[in-house]
DNA sequence: TCATTCAGTAAACAGGTGTTCGCGGGGCGG
DNA sequence: CCGCCCCGCGAACACCTGTTTACTGAATGA
């Protein structure tokens, strides 16, 4: 129970995130092809270079790392989303930013957005329950911009979260076609992002008609 | 090379028909809270009852079996999508068909749809591909129909094809929402229905305004 | 009736797995 | 300076894995 000073003390923490670090990017990159389910504790410590038991030193399972991963491949794409949403608001061109956003960080984190693709339905509950809290949050970010301009006057609040959730999920979908393009699988990336922008652009519009619509069947 | 009567030998062929399904049932009760990479032969021959060995009389791999799982899963889909697509073409009918008979389907067959919603990104490729090209056979069917509706006229091959698209994966979304609702997490079914049919409303009401925006950016 | 086919068996193989234990040695606080 | 802390090590534990082998015996076709 030491450690009054709050920062760290150079080498004995920062050399345990060290290797914190190389676990979680072996595992990483093992799940390249592989699901967390299927990927072995060995397997890491090995590729790491160190003794199997060392890994209890980090993580307590393998579920562990995994919400780890999650934390590490999500929770720097809050910023990212602030940044698009603030941006102008003119549809085609927030479209524009949104896409090529997706392409971008797809293009940079392959890996990562693997990785969340993949354990977003997997087989391990803790680590799917995180993905799933984190994609509520992006959800709620979102709607809360959404509903500030000027298109959803009068939308109930219920309205813009499924708009939201629209939006959020149709990120997902794109950004693992994306990730599919760049291994040669289906169509490619500029095909891709065609899609996505006639995709987004299509919502947007019935976005703008969205009155005419929903007085019409106001009670469903 | 004997069997010149195409009809099956009754005793013997439908016995090997019946512990191979015997098989397929077990893995897919097994793949429940795992995923297929994670699933071992040995695993699945045991419930059955039977010897490991007579495993490779049915199966070469497990991923094999994976794929035969895919087959079973989605094959008898496509006559409920001809059935929903044929009905009458007023928009929050057919709406409201394509949500119930999601929920239905996922009511009747939860293992199935775990099973598909699991392995889409899963870490066995040969499944992962015979998702894919399930998927886009559905992708197909629906741009089929969507094309001869009055409100596609003037509508290019590959709009309708990215609005099919769009469907089929809000569809595998929506399935896999009421699955999780099915098991108590998230929101329940009720909730799950109505943001679906209302996210389907705002895409309907974009396409019938699509001629505004599509000739707005039509290079795009 | 006799020979053939073939789904299923039992046993053994060489590996790989998670987890526990005691121990060493270097950073660190006093 | 000493003594504690604690990360990483190596070895051992019991167990489970996929795959091969030679085999049994019932259904089959001539």
């Amino acid at each position: 129970m030491s450690h009054t000073s709050a920062s760290a003390s150079t080498s004995r923490e920062t050399q345990k995130a060290r290797t914190r670090c190389a676990l979680l990017d072996a595992g990483l990159r093992l799940l390249e092809d592989k699901s967390l389910s299927s990927l072995g504790l060995r397997e890491v410590t090995r590729v790491v270079g160190m003794a199997p038991a060392a890994f209890y030193r980090h993580f307590r399972d393998m579920s562990d790392l995994g919400v780890a991963l999650v934390d590490e491949s999500l929770g720097s794409l809050h910023a990212v989303v602030r940044e698009i949403l603030e941006g102008p608001r003119d549809d085609v061109e927030r479209i524009d930013r949104t896409v090529g956003a997706i392409a971008r960080y797809v293009r940079e984190h392959p890996t990562h957005v693997r990785f969340v693709a993949r354990e977003r339905h997997g087989g391990v509950p803790a680590v799917r329950a995180a993905i799933g809290r984190e994609l509520d949050r992006f959800a709620d970010e979102v709607s809360q911009v959404l509903a500030t301009d000027e298109v959803s006057a009068g939308w109930s609040a219920e309205d813009v979260r499924m708009l939201g959730e629209l939006y959020v999920d149709h990120v997902v979908m794109t950004a693992s076609a994306f990730l599919d393009a760049a291994l040669g699988e289906g169509p490619d990336e500029e095909t891709v992002a065609r899609t996505a922008r006639r995709q987004l652009l299509l919502i947007s519009t019935g976005r703008r008609h969205w009155a005419d619509a929903a007085s019409g069947a106001a009670g469903t």
